[in-house]
DNA sequence: ATTGTAAACGAACAAAAATTCTATGTCAAA
DNA sequence: TTTGACATAGAATTTTTGTTCGTTTACAAT
C-alpha cells in the first residue's frame, strides 16, 4: 500500500518536494507550486498524480480547500486521534446556590490556565465543543454521589431523555441539583443516585435543564 | 518580545486557534477560519491583529499566500508530551466478598482490550507501571461515595499514609473496602467518605492495605 | 491498422482567500 | 470638547488557487 516503487518518478519527484515545503515553510504547497517544482506545465497533471499519490496512501487531501494537502506519514491521523487528549475548559464551580455558570461560547481552543485533559473516551462521540467541567464545591451535590472537589463534565443541552444525569435549576427552591432525569406526564421526577434516597417531583416549567452530565472525575 | 500577557484577549484566541487547527489539519487555518473560530465577523479585523501577531513575534506571514501563517514558536514537542495518555490496565471488578483481583506483574504492555486511556494528570507523578484499575460492581462502595459503574484507579501498595483512600481486606468480616485511613496508635481507623457515616476501627494486624487510590472515573 | 487506456497539456471557470477601503465606536490625552 | 490612536465592522475588490473539460500523445493489446 505505500510500496514506493509502485510510483512514478513525477510522483517521487512530488512527495519528495512536499516534505522540503512542507518542511520550509510549514505549510503544504498549492498545485501550482507543486507543478513548477517537479517540471509539470500543467496544473491538471499535477491534480491527476496527486490523486494517484492518494489512492497510493502517502497523502490525503480535503477538496476545494487551498494547500489542502496532507502528507499521510507525517500524521498518522487515526492513531494519534485514538491516543489524544481533548482539553475541556473548566469554566467555574457548581454551588447548589445557584444555576451553572454555563459559558455562551466555549469555543475550540480552551485557554490552557483553565482547561483539563480528559480522555475522549469520558465524552463519548459528542462534540467536543459542546462539553465544558465544571468543579464541585461542598457537599451538596451528595446525594449525587458527587463530594467536594469533583470534576464534572457537561454536554450543553436544555433538554433531556429518561435516565439522563442533568444538572437542573430548581426556580422555586433557587438551587440546582443533579438528578436523573425522568419525565412522567405533565410532571419531572428526578430521582437521587444514591438508592436510599426519595425523588422530588416537580413541574416541567418550574425546573431549567442546563446541562446533561457526562462523567465525573475524582482525583485523591 | 514574546509576552503573551501583552496580547489582546482576541490575540491570544487566535493564537490558541492556530495552534489547535495547525494539530489538527497540518496545515495553517484561512484568515475566515480565524475569524470564524473567535467570533471575529470581519476578515479585516482578523488581519489587523495578526499583523499584531506578527509585531509581537509569534506569527510570520507570506504576504498574499492563502494560509501564509505561521507560529514562529514551534515547540510541539513539549506539548505532545503533556498530551500523551497513559494506558492502565483495567483488571476486574471490586467486589465487597473477596480481596483485590491485584495482577502480580502488570507491565507496560496493557492488553489494548482491557485497558482505558486516562489524563496522566489523574495519576499525578506516579510511575504508570504501578497504576491499575477495577471496575466497581454492585452498591458495596457506596460509603466511599462510589457507585456501580465506577473506576477506581489504583496504585498497587501494602502500606498508606494517613489521609490516603485505601482498597482494605478485612480479615475477620471478610470484606473489601474503601476508606480513608488512619493510624492511631495500635488500631487503624477506616473513615468513610460520606460525612455521615461513622468509621470503623480494626487492629493493623486484621486490615490487608492492598491499594491506594489515586482516583475515581465515572461515565455516564 | 484499430482500439483502449494511462498520462499529459492548456485554457476556462469557479471557488476560496487575501487585501483594501470606508465608516463607526471607544477612550485617554490635549 | 476636540482630537487622534486604536480597535472594530462590513463590503468591495483583487489575487490566488482548485477543478473541469476538451484535446493530444504514447503505447500496448486486439
Amino acid at each position: 500500500m505505500r510500496d514506493k516503487s509502485k510510483l512514478s518518478e513525477r510522483q517521487r519527484n512530488i512527495l519528495r518536494f512536499m516534505e522540503s515545503y512542507i518542511e520550509n515553510f510549514g505549510f503544504p504547497p498549492t498545485i501550482r507550486e507543486i507543478g513548477e517544482a517537479t517540471n509539470i506545465r500543467s496544473t491538471s497533471v499535477v491534480n491527476y498524480n496527486l490523486n494517484k499519490l492518494v489512492q497510493a496512501g502517502h497523502l490525503a487531501r480535503l477538496n476545494r480547500k487551498s494547500r489542502g494537502i496532507r502528507l499521510t506519514s507525517q500524521q498518522p491521523q487515526p492513531v494519534r486521534k485514538a491516543r489524544q487528549q481533548m482539553r475541556v475548559p473548566l469554566v467555574g464551580q457548581i454551588v447548589a446556590s445557584a444555576p451553572l455558570p454555563i459559558p455562551e461560547d466555549m469555543g475550540h481552543y480552551p485557554d490552557p490556565e483553565n482547561a483539563i485533559e480528559v480522555s475522549p473516551a469520558l465524552i463519548g462521540n459528542t462534540d467536543p465543543a459542546e462539553i465544558f467541567a465544571l468543579r464541585v464545591k461542598g457537599d451538596s451535590m451528595i446525594d449525587a454521589m458527587i463530594q467536594d472537589g469533583d470534576i464534572v463534565l457537561f454536554r450543553k443541552q436544555e433538554t433531556a431523555s429518561d435516565g439522563d444525569m442533568v444538572a437542573v435549576w430548581l426556580e422555586e427552591r433557587g438551587e440546582t441539583t443533579l438528578k436523573y432525569f425522568y419525565r412522567e406526564g405533565e410532571r419531572i421526577r428526578l430521582q437521587p443516585a444514591h438508592p436510599t434516597l426519595e425523588p422530588i417531583y416537580v413541574s416541567a416549567a418550574g425546573c431549567r435543564v442546563q446541562g446533561r452530565v457526562m462523567s465525573v472525575i475524582r482525583t485523591l
